[in-house]
DNA sequence: CGGGGCGTTGACAGATGTCAACGTGTGTGG
DNA sequence: CCACACACGTTGACATCTGTCAACGCCCCG
């Protein structure tokens, strides 16, 4: 394995303020790894045996019901930890991984999770922070999906992958991972038929432009108000 | 104040493996305090100011939206913490807590929250281990929202406040603090009407009987059927 | 060039919210 | 101690959102 490089992960909060030894020390232990598209990094119930910080790409978390239904629990954008199932207290992964584009991912064994957490305060700290504003994440989902029409839902997804996301264009912001109708729907609890009903309208209203595996939000704010407020016509 | 005794603290989780004089310390910092039922202990966007442990009692932990509906996002059993905004990182509380029935808390001002982390190994890990299985809960809550029908969802509602707080009586299992048909409609995502229709229906059944402010399951194990798959008839 | 994955659209049905009216029992104040 | 008001619960009728079923078109990629 060839030596990884400092400044992977130097700029990132779970590392800061470690000494140069230190930085070497964690990447002595980490290995590097590519992942194919729609390759999977590890599978729900799976033992955890490994922790992962995508370097680079975007990954789906998802989780199937036993009935084989599936909700997409959110996306990791590079400089993210994913599989961090040590931090809740388990020892197998509560959901699924999948490469939404080619990947690179440092991945280090699950056992060194306690080893980091103890040795490197910033990590441990960094660690926890993800975890409760996943926390916060999870809640405000479980909200919307309780107080919030599905035209809502789908927008306020479609804003937050923008944000998290989004890469400027011409035409405006474009989500820069290939997403279908059927990925929407799992993240909005609805069905991929409504996602394009919705879509459809939308591009007529000229708020976003959409394809095959593309969606671009045209016009944010109106989107927004859409997403907010409840304008019957318009 | 009257000095509080270990024996209230000493058996939880978080205060495992201290000494005495450390129990001490920790509960002379504490200000133990009666909460009149539907007084309200924190209010959504407060200044957390202080964070808290439930003695004794139920609380009820709600969010609103801007628009004024209202979600409940968990109950407090007694030996649970709340109000720890700061294990989040947050200033503010992210929700309003409100008493059940009367209840009794210890009260600790929110400054000290780091300080018991640091100091004290079994606190910040067992507090982590609760924000980490309260992640678990609200994605459990997300995928049921987006896969399953009101009935299912309610009878997984029912079913989990009969697991946490049931109390067993001649009739079956009796959630044993005061729940209207709008509250378990909070918890839910649906409306009382709904869920009155629900009961009713269930109760025609024999498995469940209800009254004002009450519920009991009588036979779990049909409601759980009801939960999980999906009897067309019966 | 062809097949399969993705997207679109219409018709329809069913679950659940909305609106409205009416019980009922619990607690309070006279 | 009784009466009454109000919070909580029930139920019907109806509207509508959104899922289901079905058919079809269009690209991409092999």
């Amino acid at each position: 394995m060839s030596q990884l490089d400092h400044s992977l992960i130097a700029g990132l909060p779970q590392f800061q303020g470690m000494t140069s030894e230190e930085l070497d020390h964690v990447l002595a232990n980490a290995r590097s790894q590519r992942i194919a598209k729609d390759t999977t990094i590890f599978e729900q119930e799976g033992e955890a045996n490994s922790f992962f910080l995508l370097l680079d790409g975007h990954v789906r978390v998802v989780k199937s019901t036993p009935d084989g239904q599936q909700v997409i629990v959110r996306y990791i954008s590079s400089g993210e930890l994913l599989g961090i199932a040590h931090a809740l207290g388990r020892t197998t992964y509560p959901a699924s991984a999948v490469a939404a584009v080619d990947c690179v991912v440092l991945a280090w064994p699950s056992r060194l999770w306690s080893r980091f957490s103890a040795q490197y305060p910033a990590f441990g700290v960094g660690t926890y922070k993800t975890v409760g504003s996943r926390l916060q994440e999870a809640h405000t989902r479980v909200i919307e999906m309780s107080t919030e029409q599905v035209e809502q839902r789908v927008a306020h997804a479609l804003l937050r992958l923008a944000n998290q996301t989004g890469k400027k264009t011409a035409e405006g912001v474009l989500i820069d991972f290939p997403i279908s109708r059927q990925d929407i729907a799992e993240m909005t609890g609805t069905t991929l038929h409504t996602v394009s009903r919705l879509l459809s309208a939308w591009e007529t209203k000229g708020l976003v432009r959409s394809g095959r595996q593309k969606v671009t939000v045209v016009e944010p704010h109106k989107l927004f108000m859409l997403a907010e407020g409840r304008p019957k016509k318009d």
